[in-house]
DNA sequence: TTGTAAGCGTTATCAC
DNA sequence: GTGATAACGCTTACAA
């Protein structure tokens, strides 16, 4: 690799004068300039991204640490954080955290141990302090899910509008005993989405039964074993509002052929061509993706701005079949 | 942040001291060791990566570029290199190309700016020579799709043989008439699945009729209009066999209500929940991406040994309803 | 306008 | 066994 020494030798200038040509400085006579970049070209010269980044104690990277990168809806939030990032001569730094909270810290610190600039996290603990020294270092922007006992940005799905959404939905429809399934209270998403299917319920009249709670959903046993429990209570279930894509993509096998309603929280790939076709709360994971990513530029570009620490976003219902089986 | 420096003055000792006891160096004094290990210690020295990394030139970091992280056969890939990566220390620089050839050399181009240790791609173009001299300089595992035009390494499934058994099993089933439905020829995978398709018609003594070959789906309009024209062939098909997994999500909710018989190379998330669940030629991602990872670690620690340069894994058919309507 | 010198934090060389 | 010293390639002072 040619360097900007070599480039100095060969136009017989400082190696600072070639720093200046290649930066832009204006402060280089324009023969002194063009001799210069002559050589560059000649010496097709390209600088060591590793030395600037040395140099400037940062990589030009944002860590993007998701539960699972192989779920679409966190898919979809890394390639926009991809994206805005590639727009601004960024990479990303990519990584699947799983379902442990245990390992969390582990995983994430390994990232933040890369320098990036910035962090686009969706935690899997129900708490972040272990972030610690790090939020006063880089930007870090929580996405899906809001920090708990730590201080710092997040674009967020609204939860309990969503969930009052769903919940509403199918009270609509006719259904009066209507169970919440869902994966771990721990994470907000769920617990506030439980609260949502509470407030909906209580708004109808309607009253809470703890046993129409089905929690602890992490693949298609636990999601078969949730359903033949609440199968089995008094006065049974006749829909189900799912707390979101994955805990639905689990359940779905077994709810598919059954008579009972189902709402999810969350958009499935090919939700509108299943049979039933989904009802679904649409989220948005390329827009939080791209908010996430602007607002770790925008705090890098001007870093003593203020923000606006929680940001909301609206989702919607839309509305398919799987909502209406009102023959149970 | 504490340096190599700040433990050297503290401990008395010089900097490559500290460095020698840091890395393990078995020629430093025990009770030298003892002394600057406990100021390590209380000094929570924590190394440097960009400088270590500047030192090394090259980042702990394998660059992954696919066409789409947010399509889950990439996805898995992606998650899996991942995996092997983080056993080793390494991290995951992850990129999107997007379907446009003319786009990926400078996205390529510009992770390998970042001096990646290893890059596994998935291409989109019908050939790579643009990654001319960085052959060279690090190991390039292709995933998916064999490289064109350069010599790389490169795992790959079996896309002749998939092709065969998927249409074979239609032809099983009575069809005579299946179309081919694919996106673009220039792809490899494509190609190669179109041949399998050949072949096994061939086989059964079927000609191969042009008309039944329907190329450029590249989402559910192009689908529906393939699909269209189809219908009106003469002797229009019974069958299709769809060439990856992106083809049948595009596909899929124009035909899973006709009385076409879908077989399709390339899992989908939900394939089995489908109505009709759909016939596959079950590719395994993850398995693509650990072997992709490993190679590229292999070739790092052991630049000189020689390698096997083209893997082709196997696939086998799950089959399911989907190629079983035969009341065309 | 241009150049010199120093420094980022680590590791490699080579004396001692 | 240990420690100066240099080097990686770049940018930031500071001089000239």
């Amino acid at each position: 690799m040619t360097t900007m020494r070599d480039v100095a030798a060969v136009a017989g200038v400082s190696q600072k004068t070639v720093s200046r040509v290649y930066n832009g400085d204006p402060h280089v006579l324009p023969e002194t300039r063009e001799r210069v970049l002559k050589v560059l070209e000649e010496l097709r010269y390209t600088p060591n991204a590793l030395a600037t980044t040395f140099r400037a104690g940062r990589a030009p990277v944002i860590g993007i640490a998701v539960p699972d990168i192989v779920d679409p809806f966190f898919g979809a939030i890394a390639r926009a954080v991809d994206e805005e990032a590639a727009r601004h001569d960024m990479s990303t730094l990519v990584t699947s955290i799983g379902e442990d909270p245990e390992r969390e810290a582990e995983i994430v610190n390994s990232l933040l141990t890369r320098s990036p600039s910035g962090l686009v996290l969706a935690s899997v603990r129900p708490e972040q302090s272990y972030l610690g020294v790090w939020l006063d270092k880089l930007p870090v922007v929580f996405v899906d899910r809001a920090p708990t006992g730590v201080v710092a940005d997040s674009f967020t799905d609204d939860d309990l509008g969503g969930a009052r959404l769903a919940t509403a939905d199918l009270i609509g429809h006719g259904h009066r005993r209507i169970a919440f399934v869902g994966d771990r209270l721990s994470l907000p998403t769920t617990s506030r989405r439980l609260d949502g299917y509470r407030q909906a319920l209580g708004a109808a009249g309607l009253a809470f039964d703890p046993d129409l709670v089905a929690l602890g959903v992490s693949d298609r046993t636990s999601a078969r074993a949730a359903l033949e429990r609440l199968r089995l209570v008094e006065g049974p279930p006749s829909a189900l509002f799912s707390s979101n894509g994955r805990v639905t993509m689990f359940l779905w096998p077994a709810v598919k052929d059954l008579p009972l309603a189902l709402c999810s929280f969350g958009d499935l790939p090919m939700a509108d061509s299943l049979t039933p076709s989904l009802t679904v709360v649409d989220q948005d994971p390329a827009r939080v993706g791209l908010l996430a990513a602007r607002r770790v530029l925008d705090r890098l570009a001007y870093p003593s701005r203020r923000y606006k620490r929680k940001t909301v976003l609206e989702v919607k219902l839309v509305e398919r079949q799987s909502c209406r089986l009102e023959n149970w």
